[in-house]
DNA sequence: TTGAAAGCGATACCAC
DNA sequence: GTGGTATCGCTTTCAA
């Protein structure tokens, strides 16, 4: 009773309640009229069967498996995991499903993930990656699947995309430093397989360099992981110029540089100030508290599905790009620069 | 050129390369001998149409979907990432895709969760949730998909499972407690949809009252949230006896339960000592680093493909059932009573 | 080595 | 209101 090599198909409810098999899916989708007799009777054979529609005759009939398809580079980052809660909640909302992949920053990950979001014919496509490849987005884009992208450094002409304005966000947090009399800075970024800068790496130098030529920087780069940045925090230590404020790209890996900065025995923020990027929950219950920018990850999700599946933009001005401003929220890893040695 | 009304099929690449469906279907599954003239054509084509195979067709025709479907209780929860990330990897190595959906301790979401599951007649169903209701469970098991289970509180005998020995767990934890004169406990779970105790709160409480009497306990319930630890460590000290040690259903919460501490200005260890469960990464970057019980997550998943998708236990002794055996891991958390006032 | 055709499970159109 | 049937894309005999 417990062991039956298939399941059962609507043939066999049809058979057991004496109907066709048109009638038992009329029933189930309730797309016409049945006699109330006829419905009972299929209803019974349903339970009794424990009969369950197949997704995949569906979907191949249908033709939309009415699911979304999202590719992250590190669930294991608060702000994916957000993203993705926010995501799954709009596209329930809109009667889909949602299958995610995460990538490790791993193009060929990112490729076979593709390639299987394609093959499962999902009704739309959300990339929230960094290491894109141009490959990769061509195969995306002409797979006919409509796509979203965030965070792509190659942000083409004919792709959907809800960007965040990291130039605003970096600009803002150089500022507080700099104003804190910060001079020697140092970004800890995290690995990408790809050679290109990652956009917020970028938006970081940019903002610096608006500054005069008395900073100096260095940058890291380590896996985008608590362990990640507690090496970054070991490896800016044993520099020459220690520098005196840590802009780190996320505060997931924030997070793991005050740590290795305690393990060193160096106060945050009376020694080195840190700061981090996303707003995560993490960030709030780091101690001390970090100071970093929020990002509505939330409305990222939103945005994408929005994008993905209406495909109305009921604004026509408003184009294929949404562009999201990002906030500075002050706590307490941020302080004034200690006074030069 | 970028839209194209429908993707490509196996006839369209036929046509293209003048052969056969079989044909192309021998080529691209490599189930058997094709002149190396006619696979290049159609490898060609193929590529020149972006064709990109079917899954639904696939299954459908197969019968096997070749994934495995997970159901979790909270992804936020890093101990589910973990397992998650373990059980993927081992999935795999065995030629099997994962989809997973997180419940938020809901039943509602739980049953939706598994008949979306059946649905796709995934491969197997790797339920590692403390929800479980009897309902969801008898729908499970008489789906005739192999199903295998974690922390079920009803644990039935023709189940797969993967069980830890909570209770040895406990045990450690309130010996060590104990030992170090604490005899005012407090234990702080998380919600659940239904009434029933969790696992763990039962092996806490069953592990005190092998104790003498001269301890107090008090439990307070929150959701499984860095915030909901805040909160319930806000509700303890409140009460008329404040604990001196709390022990927590997990490390996601006890990093709350220390937060909301150093609100109040309460030291860790020194006036109250705080323990965790799971040994995630984050119990080590907590402050002070959490002591805390490690539950080797990804044996967890590793196991629970291994009886999914092998279901031959090499050892017919072994059973359905494997026990891990946890360890004790103390770190700075915990500490010496403080006298008692 | 290749092709024709059956059939997996569900939907929808066309008769009755 | 109900039944018959073509069809979705693919794998797999069975013939040639």
């Amino acid at each position: 009773m417990t062991r039956r090599p298939t399941k059962p198909s609507l043939q066999d409810v049809a058979r057991a309640a004496h109907v066709s098999i048109a009638t038992v899916s009329r029933v189930i989708n309730d797309t016409a009229p049945v006699h109330p007799d006829t419905r009972d009777r299929v209803l019974h054979a349903i339970e009794r069967l424990h009969y369950t529609p197949n997704l995949h005759a569906r979907t191949l009939r249908g033709g939309d498996s009415r699911t979304i398809g999202m590719i992250v580079s590190n669930l294991k980052n608060p702000f994916f995991l957000d993203v993705y809660e926010s995501l799954e909640a709009e596209a329930h909302h809109l009667g889909h499903e949602v299958v995610v992949t995460s990538t490790g920053y791993d193009p060929d990950r990112l490729a076979a993930a593709v390639r299987l979001m394609i093959s499962r014919r999902v009704s739309g496509i959300a990339a929230i990656v960094s290491e894109m490849s141009p490959a990769v987005l061509t195969e995306l884009t002409s797979s006919g699947i409509p796509v979203v992208v965030h965070d792509a450094d190659d942000v083409r002409r004919d792709l959907m995309t809800v960007q965040v304005d990291y130039g605003v966000g970096m600009q803002q947090i150089v500022e507080l430093l700099y104003g804190f009399g910060h001079r020697d800075f140092a970004f800890v970024g995290h690995h990408t397989a790809l050679a290109s800068l990652s956009v917020r790496e970028r938006a970081f130098t940019d903002a610096l360099h608006r500054y005069g030529r008395d900073v100096t920087t260095r940058i890291v780069t380590e896996t985008d992981a608590l362990d990640g940045g507690r090496r970054a925090a070991y490896a800016l230590l044993e520099g020459d110029v220690r520098p005196t404020a840590i802009v780190c790209v996320n505060d997931f890996m924030a997070t793991g540089v005050m740590r290795g900065l305690r393990d060193r025995g160096v106060r945050v923020p009376d020694d080195i100030s840190v700061t981090g990027f996303d707003n995560v929950t993490l960030a709030e219950y780091a101690d001390p508290p970090l100071t970093t920018v929020d990002i509505p990850r939330d409305e990222i999700g939103r945005l994408a599905v929005d994008r993905l599946l209406h495909r109305s933009p009921r604004n026509r001005a408003e184009g294929r790009e949404r562009r999201i401003i990002p906030a500075l929220v002050i706590r307490n890893s941020t302080a004034k620069a200690p006074t030069r040695r």
